[in-house]
DNA sequence: GCGTGATCATGG
DNA sequence: CCATGATCACGC
């Protein structure tokens, strides 16, 4: 079993309402999937269960989780305090591209502009299928919030196409880290060369920083 | 191999 | 202690 697309934003949003609190066992159940004990070997799985259970669209494509109505779709661990407890993964960093730097048009952009959140409470002392969602978000960046995450893109984006891979790591960027995003440390893809030139490197990912995803939480 | 969904595990 | 760097599963 697996919900159907939402028509429109206000049917997603009472849904998400709707399943506030809930168990993942009990979500879990509605849509015929188990869930595992030990997420080391399944840590998608909150995400692809929320996925069926708000009806997503968008599959592993490179857009927005309900494609037709611009809006991605983000679980969110929280420890004890009510905090974030993970960086928000977003996107793939594009390695290879040479256009001119465009954020209203790149895929971290788009996937950001509108996002429901739904954050749920991590807690290692019981079972995950114990585990309950929080109170669903539907956000999208204000002005001030959307200048810096553009900074922050445009920063790390100039160094790719750079060829600075080398001066990347997770320390850079406000709001938004460039982290490894791979099965291992051994992967490797076609980035840009100090000079220009095609070389292997590691895939990487855009993620969200836990200080930035709080702020839009609360 | 790439992009989807993320959490794990250890070094600073 | 916790953020960074590493890792796991799946569809195609």
């Amino acid at each position: 079993m697996k919900a159907s697309p939402p028509q429109t934003e206000a049917e997603l949003w009472m849904r998400a309402t709707a399943i506030a609190q809930q168990s993942l066992g009990d979500l879990a159940a509605a849509v015929s999937m188990t869930v595992p004990n030990d997420f080391r070997r399944e840590k998608g799985f909150i995400g692809q269960l929320l996925e069926r259970v708000l009806g997503a669209t968008a599959g592993n494509l490179s857009k927005p989780d309900f494609t037709h109505l611009g809006i991605e779709l983000k679980t969110l661990p929280l420890n004890a305090n009510g905090q974030p407890k993970e960086s928000t993964y977003v996107s793939i960093v594009p390695l290879m591209g040479r256009e001119p730097l465009s954020w209203q048009h790149c895929e971290l952009y788009q996937k950001l502009r509108r996002v429901l959140w739904i954050p749920y409470f991590f807690d290692k002392t019981v079972e995950p299928r114990y585990w309950r969602l929080s109170d669903p978000v539907l956000w999208s960046p204000t002005a001030e919030e959307e200048a810096i995450l553009r900074e922050d893109w445009y920063e790390l984006m100039s160094r790719v196409q750079m060829g600075r891979l080398d001066q990347i790591n997770a320390r850079l960027g406000q709001y938004l880290q460039i982290r490894p995003k791979a099965m291992n440390a051994d992967v490797r893809t076609q980035g840009i060369g100090s000079n220009g030139e095609c070389v292997r490197t590691s895939p990487r990912g855009f993620y969200l920083r836990t200080s930035f995803t709080a702020r839009i939480i609360f």
